[in-house]
RNA sequence: GGCGCGGUAGCAAAGUGGUUAUGCAGCUGACUGCAACUCAGUCUACGCCGGUUCGAUUCCGACCCGCGCCUCCA
């Protein structure tokens, strides 16, 4: 029985898809105005291990992550590159998606953008003033206002006057409480707009995720996800959207994903510490950092390091070490071995514990201990661990690719390698050990670990 | 100030009221020309103080320390 972690109770549930068999998922994406960082990276890959494992599990799933591409912080990046705000955008999407795939994260079946959304929006601000949960103000823009809203703190466990005690912003004084936030902004000059029955303007940052939710997935949905920092004030401002505007609840599990850090300080662009995915594939394969990511708890914060790198490297060279020994093998995992059903029972009990990806991947690391001892036949288990492996996105690769083949380290050509192979392997037919370990350092300090095994010498690039 | 989270061996990271987590690193042995890989064994733990209990790292309470959100942020 699958136990996930629901913010909205704080308490582990078991959880029960609203209808039979299907599950209904969506998970706040990114604003496109910049290349993502590893923290889009770790909410990616986290909510990507929840689709693979549902889908796995036997569910249905229909997974709906948005594209936020129209925000303030878009429209001032276009007017710094004069740039077209939707050429911007779309560059963005498409680097986006490079950085997905580069990290093994399978496209959401549904990818909606809020300009491609605009009707749906503009009817629930409708709904809600009709409703008098949001009122036109004098400066053109529309709020929601707070406290019409009973409910209002139950996901971030606030109370208004506690908010209003720990108020910080300036006082817009068109709004009627300082707390009520905006559904709709009047156009500023110069900027993308769209009609409305309140004026020109675009939407607010909250509206499009409520109004794009429920056009994908309906009134009440089985799981929203997203980042950390999303629970206040963007999740709690969806909720009293969107149950104020249908009357119903909006969704039966919230899930939010831990922070990064980095060298154990918050990621920020003020402290000079932000790393893009696409910086960080230029020293690490996609797979290391992959599994970094997926090494902690998926609520846990995870702390972004060369030393916590260069671990998850090590930990896949011995996955892959223990692949490359054995021939290519494909196929259904039999299920005649109590071992196996052992494993795979271990492994699913792991991933049912609210995705607890630590525990299954140890599961993973006896499956390699019980390869590597069984010296002739360890087909079944090589099947199991890669069957395995792609429920967290992990072990596709071949053995050799990975072990010889990332490309951003490459300081010696694989073909310099087989030379020098070659030439020490001659002295060591000749007994010349001298020459030959002299070969070996020599490759060692370009980063190449030998090995001589029973069917000759083999190497890998090594992290350090 | 309000709300919330966490402190596990050298590093990373799960978990449990009594029995080996796991990976990397270290040490010993086997294997090897020597290594590497691998296997076997092994050393480093559960912030502090009380309480409950036959027994607590694991439950309860206090304390110390770190962190997050409360403002755009995944």
């Amino acid at each position: 029985m699958l136990k996930i972690y629901n913010s909205l109770s704080g308490e582990k549930e078991s959880f029960k898809p609203l209808i039979e068999g299907h599950v209904h998922m969506y998970v706040c994406g990114m604003t496109v105005y910049d290349f993502c960082h590893i923290g889009h990276a770790r909410v990616m890959v986290a909510f990507d291990v929840v689709s693979r494992y549902l889908r796995q599990k036997g569910y249905q799933l229909t997974y709906v992550r948005n594209i936020t591409d129209v925000d303030d912080k878009i429209f001032k990046r276009a007017r710094e590159n004069d740039e077209p705000y939707d050429q911007l955008t779309q560059r963005f999407i498409e680097a986006m998606h490079e950085d997905e795939k580069a990290l093994s994260v399978l496209p959401p079946d549904l990818e909606p953008r809020a300009t491609a959304h605009m009707d749906q929006i503009l009817e629930m601000v409708q709904t809600l003033i009709d409703k008098e949960y949001a009122y036109c103000a004098k400066n053109g823009d529309v709020y929601y206002r707070v406290d019409r809203f009973a409910d209002y703190g139950k996901l971030s466990k606030k109370n208004l006057e506690d908010l209003r005690a720990g108020e910080r912003i300036s006082v817009e004084e068109a709004k009627e409480n300082p707390l009520d936030f905006a559904l709709w902004k009047a156009a500023k000059e110069g900027e993308a707009a769209w009609d409305s029955p309140w004026g020109r303007g675009r939407p607010g940052w909250h509206i499009e995720c409520s109004a794009m939710s429920t056009s994908c997935l309906g009134h009440t949905f089985d799981i929203h996800g997203g980042g950390p920092d999303l629970k206040f004030p963007h999740h709690e401002n969806e909720i009293a959207q969107s149950e104020a505007a249908t009357g119903e609840d909006y969704v039966k599990t919230w899930m939010h994903a831990g922070a990064v850090r980095v060298d154990n300080e918050k990621m920020s662009k003020s402290l000079g510490n932000f790393f893009t995915i696409r910086e960080v594939l230029q020293k690490y394969n996609p797979e290391v950092v992959r599994y970094f990511l997926i090494t902690s708890h998926y609520r846990s914060h995870i702390n972004y390091s060369e030393d916590n790198l260069r671990q998850a490297q090590q930990a896949l060279e011995r996955f892959y070490t223990a692949l490359r020994r054995n021939p290519v093998v494909t196929g259904d995992v039999p299920s005649d071995s109590e071992l196996l059903d052992e494993y795979k029972k271990r492994f699913a009990e792991a991933m049912d514990d609210d995705f607890n990806t630590p525990e299954a991947l140890a599961v993973l690391f006896e499956i390699v201990r019980e390869i590597n001892k069984a010296s002739v036949e360890a087909k079944s288990l090589i099947i199991l661990l890669r069957e395995l492996g792609a429920v967290l996105g992990l072990l596709q690769q071949n053995p050799e690719q990975f072990l010889q083949g990332y490309e951003q380290n490459q300081g010696i050509t694989a073909e310099e390698v087989e030379v020098l192979i070659a030439l020490r392997n001659q002295a060591r037919a000749d007994k010349d050990w001298a020459k030959a370990d002299q070969v070996r350092d020599q490759l060692q300090v370009a980063g190449i670990v030998l090995d001589d095994g029973r069917g000759g010498t083999t190497w890998r690039r090594s992290a350090e």
